[in-house]
DNA sequence: AGTGCTGGTCTCTTTTTGAGACTAACATAT
DNA sequence: ATATGTTAGTCTCAAAAAGAGACCAGCACT
């Protein structure tokens, strides 16, 4: 009965810390989709695929986001090293945001699931409704 | 000067919540990407992906996920379509769960985003290393 | 009678997020 | 000259979400 839970142990062990004293970051799924499935960072991924962006045209793009959260999630995208974050010497200085290689790279999947979801979203709204109907 | 900003809008006016009294449900996207934008969501479809697991298992095979998250995680899930919840009048109780065709379906693409993670975990933790160095 | 298994819920604490005021240096308008 | 707006943020405090762990009922096994 436990013998069926270690075999498949071996096949997710991925998404343990590691039982041999590792860390989260031992689990690559877990340390890399961690890092992009926050609130904002598909959608200013979204919008930096298009094309470069500065600080101020993404805050009235995206206008429910925070400016705290706008500076923090660009922040962590560009520490991952999917964001390049470019700083003009103009007065105001101004900071341009564009993707680099990697984030170019990273997109190409992360778009496909935006395309599932706009295909789907009605399959999903319904499916909410009917379980929502079922019990509240 | 703001001519710019509103013809970008319009490609990007999904993410909006909808300047014509709309809601968030009227952005398919942000609707449904942030169902599985949580911490534990795709971790637990690609454990169901491979197959039905009882509440049990998973609590195991992902042991750090409190008791309490995987309840609600599971309970969204199963709330948005892409996970099956069947009651077997064992005693005690047993509870499968197990993907539905809308699940399997979103699997896919979150696949794909999975295997880019795996493949470029390294790319990642390197960029952090870098960006770390230059500025703590 | 005591222990353990099942799949949860309830409460409490810590972490994360959101709202909004505040900054500094310069440009433009009055 | 003075007021106002722009830039890209930071800081503080309140609200929401997540994590830790105790607790539950019903039954089986010892």
């Amino acid at each position: 009965m436990d013998g069926k839970i270690v075999n498949l142990r071996s096949k997710l062990e991925i998404y343990k810390a590691g039982s041999g004293g590792g860390n989260l970051a031992d689990c690559p799924v877990r340390d890399v989709i961690q890092g992009i499935s926050n609130k904002w960072s598909s959608l200013l991924m979204e919008a930096l695929a298009e094309k470069p962006y500065r600080f101020g045209e993404l805050r009235r793009l995206v206008p429910d986001i925070s400016q705290r959260m706008l500076t923090q999630t660009l922040h962590d995208l560009q520490r991952d090293g999917y964001v390049h974050r470019q700083v003009f010497p103009t007065k105001p200085p101004s900071v341009e945001y564009s993707l680099t290689d990697l984030g170019r790279s990273m997109f190409g999947p992360l778009h496909q699931l935006i395309q599932w979801a706009e295909l789907n979203h009605s399959a999903v709204r319904e499916a909410r409704k009917v379980f929502d109907a079922a019990e509240g």
